[in-house]
RNA sequence: GGGCGUUUAGCUCAGUGGUAGAGCGUCACAUUGACAUUGUGAAGGCCGCUGGUUCGAUCCCAGCAACGCCCACCA
């Protein structure tokens, strides 16, 4: 009451904002060790593991409104008695920030990450890492965010590192981690393998060319790549197709671009014959499809493109393949062996993270076996151990799971988890890039660093390439708790209770967990996986630089305060779907915040020295209301339904507390008898339960009203009983 | 090509088998107030279209359309 005079108005959400977060942090309660309520030892825990933002840059909208969502539900949970742990952390992913890192240091200082060298500029990729690092963990902090630093975490420090390590070497023994030589989806511009969910299909105008290999070759054919047709070691035709059934098995020569082809006519069910001429050339070294095929019919491979996208074969070896290619169609206008062109709209594969065309090459990679894996991912999710919200998700998972084939696990970049595998140096193996020269010992070892080889003595040197950031991210649930140790921490918070991420990483990241934490721990990794949606502009475009039309949290967050950012944020978007969001909204919910602060002035005002309990009737009733309205709010946030919550204790502050029973409470505050004395306690309570229930979505400026109220016995709202 | 989602007030979105809801915006009026950011009220809807089930459908079912998203090796 004395602290009347620090109610100033109208509210500045900015001083108090960065006041009350240093009270929380002292206060040590984002660390559940800390939490009254937990020293009890029935108190349940409740954990989410925060998803690790890339440390890429800064944060955006869409991270504000995940943060929000976990907050809500920590708060909730903390205020309810629960130990509740929300641990952070970030993300190295490493493709995407070296990408990033290359590309300033190109444009900088002119220079390639070969131009440094691994350790230079790994040494860079680190700097850049940790600024990024440091400002994102700034942001989390502006956010709100009530999240255990203490136990903060980094998917390439050494803890994690462990974990990745000790999870290959298991994996590997049992057979579900191999290496192969095997089509693999080849990025020429980032120079590296990548997984087949990296890939982004674009649709294009592409000219498909009808054309034969030579003079005397029996069958048309049709490519969209006839650069790649030096390769050609077959003709596939459907075997019911009547035009082509007297070829089938013959076997001929052809001088094609100065190239040597023996092609032999094979029949496959999977040939359209309706599509283009009904035969397919089939190019084994440079296409999934057609390296299975081969396998079926036993053909040979061979690579005419190399890994800078140039062609290794026939009179134009050297070229790049788009040069190559239309050098190839003019010959085979001059010859006459072009039968048609037309143009047809084509999806070609690029790389999501540099743009890069897909070239699909045969390479000698790391892999993940994932047939066996595949139960364990459906599983959880089939019988409903694991719920996904919105629940239609579930088919697009299933679907995932079951055309999964093998995961591409090695990358040929410097910044990430070095594979844990040590070979000869005096080539007994094959090694990468040198893949033709072995000796008689062929021991490696596998997640266990060695000088030697305990067989033949020879020198070990390790594998240059890195894992893909999402096998370490795969791990997140548990190696954020200390796996592989057995410890107390992973019992008592693994499960995780909430996952709460983007729809789009469903497939990168949530269903590669719930694979590795069923593998490693026999477990799920969480119960509950709440998706939400994108965050786009006022006219529903999704933000970006090239619009022109990102809002950064920050600027939000400073202009409007944070909490009404926060409320902006998770009204009127359920799960699963994209939002809008605008300045005018957020201007609506910073106008509450000062409606708020502005009931509190005057509830603390005309309810001075009132002392007692709710005596009047009416007043009852309307405690009772209240008493309504928090059961449902609390349903609510139990069944993930944080818009209506908001909305609801919004609606019943504004529109009921403030318009409705303090405009009918001020004659009766004028009066002198029991009558005043009730309404001024039903006003103390209304205003104290209603910033309890508007704290995980408002906590500043509830904690800040709290702090203001005279109440004896304080401590912090954050962890008042819910 | 396969799958999923959305369609309700000018805008953003809730919602239920029984005559349609909120916020913002608009309009009118009031207001120096706990409130620079306020209040009261009003206008505004074939609840995408066509059928079916039902006493009754915005809701359930079938089909269609538009928009959006995801997946896929048609060469």
């Amino acid at each position: 009451m004395e602290n009347l005079s620090s109610f100033e108005k109208p509210y500045n959400s900015k001083e108090i904002e960065s006041k009350i977060y240093q009270i929380w942090e002292k206060s040590g309660y984002f660390n559940p060790d800390n939490l009254p309520a937990t020293k009890n030892p029935e108190a349940k825990s409740f954990c989410i593991m925060m998803p690790p933002p890339n440390v890429t840059g800064t944060l955006h909208m869409g991270h504000a409104l995940g943060m929000t969502l976990e907050d809500i539900m920590i708060r909730y949970h903390r205020m309810k008695g629960d130990k509740t742990l929300w641990l952070p952390g970030t993300d190295h992913a490493a493709i995407a920030t070296q990408a990033k890192v290359e590309k300033e240091i190109y444009k900088k200082e002119n220079k390639t990450r070969y131009d440094l060298g691994r350790e230079e500029f790994l040494k860079r990729v680190e700097e850049f890492a940790k600024t990024s690092h440091d400002a994102i963990i700034g942001q989390i902090k502006a956010m709100g965010a009530s999240c255990d630093f203490s136990r903060e975490a980094f998917t390439l420090d050494e803890k994690r590192s462990l974990a990745v390590r000790t999870m290959f070497k298991k994996m590997h023994d049992d057979g579900l981690i191999y290496r192969g030589n095997r089509i693999v989806n080849w990025d020429p511009k980032g120079g590296t393998t990548i997984s087949d969910d990296e890939i982004v299909y674009e649709e294009r105008e592409t000219k498909l060319y009808t054309f034969r290999y030579s003079k005397d070759f029996p069958i048309p054919i049709a490519t969209t790549r006839p650069e790649t047709k030096l390769g050609d070691t077959a003709v596939a035709v459907n075997p019911k197709d009547k035009r082509y059934k007297n070829y089938i098995n013959k076997e001929y020569d052809a001088d094609f671009a100065g190239a040597k082809l023996h092609i032999k006519i094979i029949a496959d069910e999977a040939i359209d014959p309706a599509f283009g001429t009904g035969a397919v050339g089939v190019t084994p070294a440079h296409s999934v499809i057609d390296s299975e095929i081969a396998q079926k019919h036993g053909l040979p491979m061979i690579q005419v493109i190399d890994e800078r996208a140039r062609i290794t074969a026939g009179k134009f070896a050297g070229k790049k393949i788009n040069e190559a290619r239309e050098l190839i169609v003019n010959e085979l206008k001059e010859n006459g062996l072009l039968e048609k062109e037309e143009i047809i709209i084509h999806n070609i594969a690029t790389a999501e993270r540099t743009g890069g065309v897909i070239e699909p090459l045969p390479k000698l990679q790391w892999f993940v076996k994932t047939a066996p894996l595949k139960d364990l991912m459906r599983k959880p999710v089939e019988t409903g151990q694991i719920k996904i919200i919105p629940d239609y998700f579930t088919k697009t998972y299933f679907h995932w799971v079951d055309n999964l084939r093998d995961w591409c696990i090695s990358r040929q970049i410097w910044y990430g988890h070095r594979i844990p595998v040590w070979y000869h140096e005096s080539k007994c193996v094959p090694i990468p890039g040198r893949e033709n020269e072995t000796s008689q010992c062929e021991e490696i070892s596998v997640g266990e660093e060695k000088n030697n080889c305990g067989h033949c003595g020879a020198k070990f040197i390790q594998d240059e390439d890195t894992l893909d950031t999402w096998f370490s991210s795969a791990l997140w649930t548990f190696s954020t708790l200390g796996w592989p140790s057995e410890n107390e921490q992973l019992k008592i918070y693994h499960p995780t209770d909430v996952l709460e991420t983007g729809y789009e990483i469903l497939f990168f990241w949530v269903a590669r967990m719930v694979m590795m934490a069923g593998y490693a721990l026999g477990q799920i990794p969480f119960r509950s996986v709440y998706l939400h949606g994108t965050v786009r502009d006022s006219q529903g475009r999704k933000m970006s630089k090239s619009l022109g039309n990102i809002i950064d949290p920050l600027d939000i967050a400073g202009k409007y305060g944070t909490d009404a950012m926060r409320m902006a944020l998770i009204s009127g978007a359920g799960p699963g779907t994209d939002m809008k969001i605008s300045e005018e909204k957020i201007k609506g919910y910073k106008n509450f915040a000062n409606k708020i602060w502005n009931i509190a002035r005057f509830v603390l005002e005309n309810s001075k020295n009132a002392e007692g309990d709710v005596s009047e009737k009416k007043d009852k009733e309307l405690l009772k209301e209240f008493e309504e309205l928090k059961n449902n709010i609390t349903t609510d946030i139990e069944e993930f339904r944080f818009s209506q919550a908001g909305e609801k204790i919004y609606h019943y502050i504004w529109h009921r507390f403030a318009d409705i029973i303090i405009e009918e409470s001020k004659p009766v505050l004028k009066e002198n008898r029991t009558a005043k004395t009730s309404k001024q306690i039903l006003l103390q309570k209304i205003l104290m339960g209603s910033i309890k229930l508007l704290h995980p979505f408002m906590p500043f400026i509830t904690e800040e009203i709290y702090q203001q109220l005279p109440i004896a016995d304080k401590k912090l709202l954050m962890i008042e009983k819910w």
